[in-house]
RNA sequence: GCGAGAGUGGUGGAAUUGGUAGACACGCUAGAUUUAGGAUCUAGUGCUGCAAGGCGUGGGGGUUCGAGUCCCCCCUCUCGUACCA
């Protein structure tokens, strides 16, 4: 070996780490400050890891690296997310148990991020199929059963006749099942359902002390959906009953002309007169068969009948309709509105629609023409809203709705509420790969299993098909579904509902804390000291679900003494989604048209794309031209039935002549755009350290993305630089340059700072800059006639966060015994960074002219720099041209001179 | 529609938070070396101009000695969300 050749120093030095344990976690060294870094573990698909993974491991792997050199007792695990639903596709395919296909999976993947050199405490891993960690996930279920915080209910799922099953909301696509494309309805089934929204208000209030991005914490308000308002009852005319409706806007309760129930409301059938009966049973059908989807998708006009009875406005005593219309949902408030056209436009377009009365009572705007929403503007005065009990007229709004809310609450007719979007969390699915229900019934009331009986093992299947009735497969395997209570030794069923893979995602960040505990989740001591996660990193896609049933559960545990902490993360980061390569497209109709990015959208038939290799072009101003030189290489031409075809003719056409509109795109990898990279492939041409270093060169963690392979190239380059640097290839010798000299002062600058930008830049997750100092760090390096060995080991220190095994074996071949990573982070010296001269740029009306440089003792002088400045010829042009009006003078930072024209 | 974020060379991206725009890398050009190279080294590379210079951070205005950065208006793109009363 003499060349820098990753495959013969990746492998030995992972198996140096797994044998030495170098990354193991000392649970037992209190004396050090602990630091927790976390990585959202992958469910492990069949197709193995995409460069998505190592984007966020790398990341977190740098952080953990660092910090372990920073003096941290670090804790950096990494686990399975292994039930789920693909294995349990395959099973079903195939007949192979899922367990095995998971096992496999597993195997791969690990093997996978093991090439990585990933420095994850292996003897932490956790897998949530197995039962020693699900028996805690089941033990948890039965903490919120006792709470009253699990019940069950009937719920509408997606029912598919023809597969005999119920669908997950991916599994539907466009009302169709997404194998064999048969119908979906909806139908109610019996379902186990979370209470999260008796957690709604402090899920809500803890976001504010947590370190997340903000966009996350706004996505997760959102989804909580916080209201404020009114109660408020009406009653109906010559009934007893009444209808309660939730409003944001109380004040306007006199502009209520007409009531609208959801077509499930349970009053609908009560109140519907005989003579509207045909009309309203036959909107309630028709409501039925949509799914929340459809309803949504058609919301383009607004469909209603009418009830044929009335209710009173409380406020003026008016007599109203009461209508039902699916634009009124009853999973939301009261699933009853009072309908205010004059101030909500959905209100607003359905009295347009069904000609309903429209009041103003909110001065301002033109009901008559739309709906007036505004509620800030000073126009916007209560109007026409005086009855016998109570007046808003002339009050603003935030007034007249505590005016309101004071009358309805004395009066009896309504009160303040809170309402919240979030809605319970539908926790059990009908499949068999899944954590069995600690549940039995006997006589068919629910019994939850002692904790004693925990694990409830999956009993072996022979097959996994369907029932066929909808429940899941566990319910054809008589001789588990039926069985004794424990307790009593009386006749009992099992719960044949299985959890969702949410289930095991909630907690697992407490069990690598304690793997092997086995008196509960995890230790006290233990969990006292690592929580909370200080770092967790992760894809955005799991913005809203995971994190907050996460916390929810956390806080329920918190609740009963499990954790200490309120919240489970305390600082989150989501890596941005990695794009395939920029693809150059030109779109062709069959008429040999080319059309250009409006003509792409607007064009309806058959389109043949051509995709164009980066060489093909050069881009001049803001149009691509064809490279004459490479005419020749061929395009692939995509023909609307998707069949492609290379052909070198094509461009030939175009030789000498404009070309058509060319999109610039990247898209998300996808195996049927074929833009899918794999890690595997990566690290075999270029080796892990290359494609570590990439992924985070690329550009900002956050940010979205698009990979390009010539940037591998680039930094792998780069690493062979450093190998260079040290190693002579034509004897595999240390550089000769190498000694223990001492740092000169240049040298000593060059390194301090690279320490200074790396260290700063590793906390601030800046991970592309801190490469790029390396790399100049590097390219310094390269220049000098002798190098100190003292500056070089720091230099690698710094390095070897990204690229551990260059690091490492360079580290031993400088003679060093052990890993780098034991090792202590470089100090950063602010003294090595003084220069003997300070160089100013010289503005003249804010253009720079030229630069002074004067002595770093000089460099606050005011005088002795603007004295120079003006005598740098550059600038003096300038100053003899015209008059001197002002002198800026920023010490250290700028001169600036301010010059009138004209003497 | 609503909410959040982003627009900088041919490309990915830098810019100490108001102080020399384009660091670092890719690509490209020229040269050197090599049997050859997708290897390595040297130099150059925002646009425009022979040059002096001029122009340049999506567009338009403003504040300032000075604006990629701050303020106002507009355009485009990405993500999230969707009849939430």
């Amino acid at each position: 070996m003499s060349e820098y050749k990753p495959s013969d120093i990746e492998y030995k030095w992972q198996q140096y780490w797994d044998k030495h344990k170098t990354f193991k976690t000392d649970d037992s060294d209190r004396s050090k400050p602990k630091y927790y870094v976390l990585d959202m573990f992958p469910y492990p698909s069949g197709a193995g890891l995409h460069v998505g993974h190592p984007e966020g491991y790398t990341a977190t792997d740098i952080i953990a690296r660092y910090k372990r050199m920073k003096g941290f007792n670090v804790l950096h695990p990494m686990g399975w997310d292994a039930f789920g639903l693909p294995a349990e596709q395959y099973a079903v395919k195939t007949g192979t148990h899922p367990r095995t296909t998971t096992e496999n999976n597993i195997d791969g993947f690990r093997r996978q991020l093991k090439s990585l050199g990933f420095a994850y405490d292996w003897d932490r891993e956790i897998n949530t199929t197995s039962p020693d960690y699900f028996k805690w996930t089941q033990w948890i279920f039965l903490q919120l059963y006792n709470k009253g915080l699990a019940y069950q209910a009937d719920v509408a799922v997606n029912w598919c006749p023809e597969l005999g099953t119920v669908l997950a909301n991916e599994e539907v696509i466009d009302g169709k099942s997404e194998v064999g494309g048969f119908p979906v309805i909806r139908r109610p089934m019996r379902q186990w359902m979370l209470k999260i929204t008796a957690y709604a208000e402090r899920l809500l209030e803890d976001l504010e002390e947590l370190e997340w991005p903000e966009s996350i914490k706004e996505m997760q308000r959102n989804w909580i959906g916080k209201s404020t308002g009114a109660t408020i009852h009406f009653d109906l005319e010559n009934k007893k009953d009444q209808i309660s409706v939730f409003t944001t806007r109380p004040d306007t309760l006199f502009g209520a002309t007409y009531m609208v129930l959801a077509p499930e409301h349970p009053l609908v059938e009560k109140i519907t007169v005989p003579a509207q009966q045909t009309v309203v049973s036959a909107y309630v059908e028709t409501a039925k068969k949509k799914s929340d989807l459809d309803r949504t998708d058609l919301n383009k006009h607004k469909t209603g009948v009418f009830t044929g009875s009335y209710a009173i406005n409380p406020a003026n005593g008016a007599r109203i309709p009461v209508w039902i219309a699916d634009y009124v949902l009853i999973s939301y408030g009261s699933g009853a509105i009072m309908a205010v056209p004059g101030h909500d436009e959905r209100d607003w377009e359905f009295a347009r629609a069904f000609d309903l009365p429209i009041q103003e009572v909110v001065s301002g705007g033109n009901v008559e023409k739309a709906a007036y929403t505004d509620t800030d503007s000073a126009d916007a005065k209560l109007v026409n809203s005086s009855g016998e009990g109570v007046s808003l007229d002339g009050l603003g709004v935030t007034d007249a709705k505590a005016r309101m809310i004071e009358w309805l609450e004395s009066s009896g007719k309504g009160e303040a509420t809170v309402t919240y979007k979030l809605r319970d969390w539908l926790f059990s699915r009908q499949r068999y790969w899944g954590e069995p229900f600690p549940i039995i019934y006997v006589d068919g009331k629910p019994k939850p299993l002692p904790a004693t009986e925990l694990p409830l093992l999956l009993p072996e299947v022979e097959s996994y098909q369907p029932s066929g009735t909808g429940e899941s497969p566990l319910a054809t395997i008589k001789e588990w579904v039926e069985t004794t209570d424990p307790e009593t030794g009386e006749p009992a069923r099992r719960e044949t509902n299985t959890m969702p893979q949410w289930a095991g995602s909630c907690w697992y960040y407490l069990r690598y804390i304690d793997p092997d505990y086995e008196h509960g989740p995890v230790s006290k001591d233990k969990e006292a000291y690592w929580m909370p996660v200080d770092l967790y990193v992760g894809g955005a896609e799991h913005a809203v679900l995971h994190l907050l049933y996460a916390r929810f559960w956390h806080k329920v545990l918190y609740d009963i003494g499990v954790v200490s902490t309120k919240e489970p993360f305390r600082q989150l980061v989501n890596q941005g989604m990695i794009l395939g390569e920029t693809e150059y497209t030109m779109y062709k109709t069959d008429d040999n048209q080319f059309l250009d990015a409006a003509g792409v959208d607007a064009w309806e038939g058959p389109l043949t794309r051509i995709k164009l290799k980066p060489e093909h072009l050069v881009k001049k101003q803001d149009v691509f031209e064809l490279n004459p030189e490479e005419l020749k290489k061929p395009v692939t031409l995509i023909h609307p039935d998707g069949s492609r075809e290379e052909s070198s003719e094509f461009l030939k056409v175009f030789a000498g002549k404009p070309l058509p509109y060319i999109e610039a795109r990247s898209f998300k990898m996808s195996k049927s755009r074929g833009n899918v990279i794999n890690p595997d492939d990566v690290v075999k041409a270029y080796g892990a350290d290359a494609l570590r270093l990439y992924e985070m060169f690329m550009g900002p963690l956050e940010q979205v993305k698009p990979w390009s392979m010539s940037g591998v190239e680039g930094v792998y380059r780069f690493l062979k630089r450093v190998w260079r640097l040290f190693i002579q290839e034509k004897n595999d010798d240390l550089n000769p340059l190498i000694g223990n000299h001492e740092a000169e002062t240049a040298q000593l600058k060059a390194l301090h700072e690279a320490i200074k930008k790396v260290t700063e830049d590793i906390e601030s997750f800046k991970f592309n800059t801190a490469i790029s100092a390396l790399m100049i760090f590097v390219n310094d390096a390269y220049k000098w006639e002798k190098l100190p060995k003292s500056v070089l080991k720091d230099f690698l220190k710094l390095l070897s966060p990204f690229a551990p095994h260059l690091c490492e074996e360079l580290w031993s071949r400088l003679g060093n015994e052990g890993s780098v990573a034991h090792h202590e982070w470089p100090l950063f010296d602010p003294g090595r960074l003084i220069d003997e001269t300070k160089t100013y740029a010289v503005q003249v009306n804010g253009k720079v002219r030229g630069e002074v440089t004067v002595a770093a003792g000089d460099a606050e002088n005011k005088e002795i720099v603007l004295g120079s400045a003006k005598a740098e010829p550059s600038v003096k042009r300038y100053l003899d041209e015209g008059q001197l009006v002002k002198e800026i003078f920023v010490p250290n930072r700028i001169v600036n001179f301010v010059v009138k024209p004209g003497k």
